[in-house]
DNA sequence: GATGAATGAGGGTTCATTCAT
DNA sequence: AATGAATGAACCCTCATTCAT
């Protein structure tokens, strides 16, 4: 039985995405992808060169979705105001990592680590964001619709929260069950995000300066299964 | 001139740190190791028992520490409040872990693993914790002082900021030269907690209730940075 | 040009045989196999999943051939008597030893080492020659063919006497040039071994009883037990 | 606490023995000696120059009292006959290779490995061994006493006979509780060596030609050789 | 495109030994 | 004489990869 060479492709694909989130990248064998994807492990050295290319499609391939789905809003975008164009790509973004949970984060803890490999990879995206975020956060100051700020912070900031929930040990989900993966979290979160960027980003009148430095629990969807 | 059991065992230990927070566990050998800290090879199997052993050891006096601090001041605590007593802990941890910082990133990350050693190695002191924790928080409730909320989720909403700031990407350091390291990321991150335990745990009359969901950088020290 | 699976395991083993036999399974490296064999070391491993399990299949292999030599005659022996049957038992299983010698000697010799992997090895077969033989023996008694002897003594005294030669010190055969080798060896060895059942094991008119000490039991000190 | 130089040594080489015999030369470490010998491992070295010269010491030791017996009785036997000096070897012989049982065993078994240490070990000792037996069986012929035969045959069956007990198999002892250990195992031994002689070696009338094939010499390929 | 035998590099570990005390 | 930390060589094995089919 011969297979597509796409479809056997996707399929060693989805075995290494699974096996290299729960194990890492060097815990994982090509012979464990093979075996979980049911195929022979030469094949692997032959639809990816290796064990390497693999590795390089996958990342590859989730930051190409990741900074398209920026990408397109930011050139098509028809909301009046910045903040619509950002809230857009929260939930863009928010969708996207939530329907790649285990890439994403396989691909955000391999960025912990010294790899070279993993570096370059990630470097001409991550210029790539930090442009469009960059600029998009300018135009919003310069519109005045956005308080004075050094960019830089704020991009940083932008991008930890779109981050770290899917950092999130996983042993907590499985010992509370609270996950990020029921699709109940998104909307939530985004109203965090959207929250946040009313108080920290936009230009308002604050009346109480001092409640900006305060609370939140850090996961809205906590928050809200025990309402406020 | 040969060295004390007890240094070069130290000697080992921090290179060992040192290679598998950049490396992680797996992508790192005991050879890299020994040569690092300039001994045999052989020694890291004579003092620790092998590769395993070593991280066995690493991770454990981690949490023995972390443990200990929490244990300290759950039994010699004299202040006259609960959430005087966990301000103690946040600071206690927050320097504890800053000090041991690549250590506390590394066995973080190697949390996300689903890796049977680690899991067995952390669930004794996840255990303790969980239980100084909960106590805590009842004994808070009991008293009136904290609002009545489920356990659980404080106790994981606390885990959680306790750990995230040292879970950061470390790339994200190193390209915007923010770092969990310096001083200065103390003492405006604990203010955050007390901010935290202020609005979302204590007992007080909150005149604008919709403001708790609010807000908040999800990093003071950030914050802090470019003002308020 | 790549070999047939079975074919390499053969090259293999007979390395290992040859090697094994002169300088002990401890003393063979599997570098030392892999070289005479002339294939990579890898290939050990992957073809009998290490030393250890190439020892195994080694073993194995010998004591079911030999086992079987047994078995067949067991089930199938149309000798009239039950010393034919044992007669055709010690052609078959001396024929049989010395187209192995070298497997031989070296099974042999690991029986006498403290090993729990050969014990467990073994037991089965041991167990299984000694249902055999044992039930020869009474049937033989049963039929007045044998005298009344205990059954135990003269197994062992059967195992022993066939094993023996084949435990010969390798040094002798060359300084001599004296050789289990040589297939001159089979026939006076059978001869010899009819003798004994003659003399010690059937149930003949024995005119002399002074000769009872003379025709062996290898062991006088068994022959003692039982009595002349 | 300090123990003896010649105390110290004795237990080590004691342990040795012990370990050698059951688990072989290669299959046992210093390590391994020194912890049954309660002592440190450094002093193998120390006082042996390391694990292979404590082998020698032990093989060299072994085969220093084994020729020192023989040596003995052929100078100051004052037996009237050859044989009658021979019966001697023979006690003295089996005596002491059952009063250094697990010696014998390991030294023996040793033997039949190829290695080139043991064989120049050896090679003094078997060379005087070959040359005591000899010279004695020569003059047993040339007395008359003994019958005109190829005295290389006639020296190494003497000496098969001499080891082969020892040789025997551990786990058959440990199966069938039968041992070359107690001490009624040397009379019965003895006796069938002196009928051997008688049989064998010596100028006796054989009425009974038949006979021949019988009292074994325990090759027959050997017998075979030098007619009947 | 697919297979599985074969490869060479490098992994962790163990070994007998030596050195400083 | 005795110790135990330290050493370098060599062990077996696993790895990702390639090759012939």
């Amino acid at each position: 039985m011969k297979a597509d060479k796409a479809e056997t492709k996707l399929i060693i694909a989805d075995a290494a995405i699974s096996l290299f989130t729960s194990q890492g990248y060097k815990g994982t064998t090509v012979r464990q992808i093979a075996k979980k994807a049911g195929v022979n492990v030469a094949l692997i050295s032959y639809h990816f060169g290796g064990k390497k290319g693999l590795l390089e499609e996958l990342i590859t391939s989730f930051f190409e979705g990741y900074i398209r789905r920026i990408e397109v809003i930011y050139h098509t975008s028809c909301s009046p105001t910045v903040k619509g164009s950002f809230i857009e790509v929260v939930e863009k973004l928010l969708i996207y990592q939530q329907k790649n949970l285990p890439l994403a984060r396989f691909v955000y803890r391999e960025m912990t680590l010294d790899s070279t490999l993993v570096r370059e990879l990630m470097s001409t995206y991550l210029t790539k964001e930090k442009y469009f975020l960059q600029t998009m956060f300018e135009k919003g100051m310069k519109k005045k619709e956005f308080r004075k700020q050094p960019v830089d912070f704020l991009t940083i900031q932008f991008k930890d929260m779109m981050m770290l929930p899917f950092l999130h040990p996983l042993y907590l989900s499985e010992v509370y069950q609270i996950t990020t993966e029921n699709e109940t979290f998104i909307k939530p979160y985004k109203k965090w995000m959207v929250n946040w960027f009313d108080k920290c980003v936009c230009q308002n009148e604050r009346k109480n300066p001092l409640l900006s430095a305060v609370q939140t629990p850090l996961f809205g969807a906590i928050q809200e299964k025990w309402g406020s």
